[in-house]
DNA sequence: ATCCGATGTCGAATCGGTTCGATTGAAGAT
DNA sequence: ATCTTCAATCGAACCGATTCGACATCGGAT
């Protein structure tokens, strides 16, 4: 069933039916409910790739989510929720497609194939692939994260360097010496994550400014991985009492590996992060945290991609978030182990 | 640059690109290299939404998930992440619908305005408008989870009803006499979702088997619920010494409320489940639960998708997993309370 | 010299919409 | 009665691919 079946059983043109739907030109009030009537007793709908052929335009965005096989974090899954909850309210679907490898066949269909009118991009690296794909299709695009030279492209961020600082300072006025910081999975961080780089770059400059030790380890995001990152520190570590992470998904396992080594969160050991707020409540204890607003960021990348849509020639514009921390139940002064 | 572009610059036809590409006629040697040189240099790919309209296809797949503002439990995470990855190995890309609740446009958008080949639901209800709608639009689709009626779609689904009773069998056998079921939310419940009815008969058949005392209680998908309604039987039931449950999203919270009662598991209290084998193995203690496949089982669904975009005609098929019950951590003899 | 089949390429139609310019017919002005 | 104006509608072109039938060319058989 298509226009000119509607437009026979209306006794009109294809042209005036397509008219009476979209309202861009007059159509008498008669013809109009003829036609209505007609399309409501079929049930009809205008075929979505026939218009989208016509306008230029799939009102469909792409969204470029980690590569199959690796879990999304709490932080990631509120990010894709609230993309795909923000672009439903503008009449916008979204194609799913996982990247990060190195040759991506989805990531290539969809972009270059004309697929979407834009994409928003998750993960994104200091140096980044697709973001240089992207710029040459000349598909407007907004990433949640930022490369290295972000004044040329729109993006949503969490300000990880200062974040990361401000829980050092915050564990540092509690007496705490030794630090550890906890990162991301050693490959993520080795590929250029961003968030790595920054919140490394904001604990180093935090830990030599309050004359503290730091040390650095990098953790696969899952629980296990977070049990035997602590289990490994606490051992080459003996004066450390504390830990400021972004790496949500081990802390559930930091806690167990704490525990495990008969040490009691706060009271023998504080950890501090940056995390989704929905998981840093729900942890137990929670989790002395930076609650990163993951529903305004995708939020917000939804609309700066729209306005990219709309007019690619207009500048670059950002948003860089870096909440406060909510202090829950995971800090505490410092006391000497051992 | 369409492939008039590349025809011009290559000096043939429209048609002979068209061919060269898609070697479904002979092109002759020479030309198939001249026009590979340019599609090379100049980066073409065909316009994806031309070629759906000629073909009638859009090598697109549909995945109606919950809907928005609802977070999704691990296990369909699982699923969401093993459908995407499916479907891309087939060069299939996926589009998200979130939908669930009355009126939708998202899904409506999807389905008749034919921007998908075909569909996959997640969180079917007994009896389910979508299921109806698909039907009514002739779009092929498959059921991660069944209806009432289920001889009338494709559908994989998890056994919960048998499942649910293994768990309580399992409990009996080590002396329980007072089990509650944890179902999921009221409101979903209320709304005919069939894992929460299914698992409510095998739990009513196993515990009339056992002459054991079965409780009901549902609870929504967080942790805090998951505290509070665990609170609440131990009040309502002094008796109760074990749960079976399908609400892997509450079962932290289960843990934290059976802790805050001074109760540890498995010494004092039991708890066996369905759940997905990634949550179970990382939750703390390990969950004695059925380990629900849900790779397979995500993957299978695009499989029997694909067969019946291929041919509609085909019967219909389906996969009904029973997963054996993993002994972890959670479950041990009865021992009296109070 | 003519006919034949195979091979390689082309032109035009098509998919289902949107949109622009042209056309029709009726009402109002002169 | 003729001209103008305007509202309502129509027909055709177009978006960018695929595909079918037609056609040109050429070597080999008669």
């Amino acid at each position: 069933m298509d226009i000119g079946e509607i437009a026979r059983r209306s006794g009109v043109s294809r042209s005036t039916v397509s008219y009476a739907l979209s309202g861009k030109r007059r159509v008498s009030e008669g013809t109009r409910r003829r036609i209505q009537a007609v399309i409501d007793e079929l049930g009809y709908r205008p075929n979505a790739t026939a218009r989208a052929l016509k306008e230029g335009r799939t009102r469909t965005i792409g969204l470029v989510i980690p590569p199959a096989g690796r879990r999304l974090t709490d932080m990631q899954l509120g990010f894709v929720a609230s993309v795909v909850d923000a672009a439903g309210r503008a009449d916008l679907d979204v194609l799913l497609s996982p990247s990060g490898g190195e040759h991506d066949r989805s990531f290539e269909r969809v972009v270059v194939g004309r697929r979407v009118d834009g994409v928003i991009l998750m993960e994104i690296r200091m140096r980044d692939d697709r973001v240089a794909s992207l710029g040459q299709a000349g598909l407007p695009f907004v990433g949640i994260g930022r490369t290295g030279s972000p004044e040329r492209m729109s993006w949503v961020d969490i300000d990880y360097e200062t974040l990361i600082a401000r829980c050092v300072h915050h564990l540092a006025d509690l007496g705490h010496r030794r630090i550890a910081f906890v990162d991301r999975s050693a490959e993520l961080a080795a590929t250029g994550y961003g968030p790595s780089h920054r919140a490394r770059a904001g604990f180093a400059r935090a830990v030599s400014e309050r004359g503290v030790e730091g040390v650095h380890a990098c953790c696969a995001d899952d629980a296990t991985s977070g049990v035997s990152c602590v289990g490994r520190l606490l051992e080459d570590h003996p004066g450390l009492t504390a830990i400021a992470t972004i790496n949500e998904a081990a802390v559930p396992g930091m806690y167990r590996g704490l525990a495990l080594a008969g040490l009691t969160v706060p009271r023998d050991f504080s950890i501090a992060g940056v995390a989704g707020r929905y998981l840093a409540e729900n942890l137990h204890p929670p989790l002395t945290a930076a609650d990163v607003p993951a529903v305004e960021l995708g939020t917000s990348a939804v609309e700066l991609l729209i306005g990219r849509i709309a007019d690619p020639a207009t500048p670059h514009r950002n948003l860089l978030v870096s909440p406060p921390i909510s202090l829950r139940g995971t800090t505490g002064p410092a006391r000497p182990r051992d």
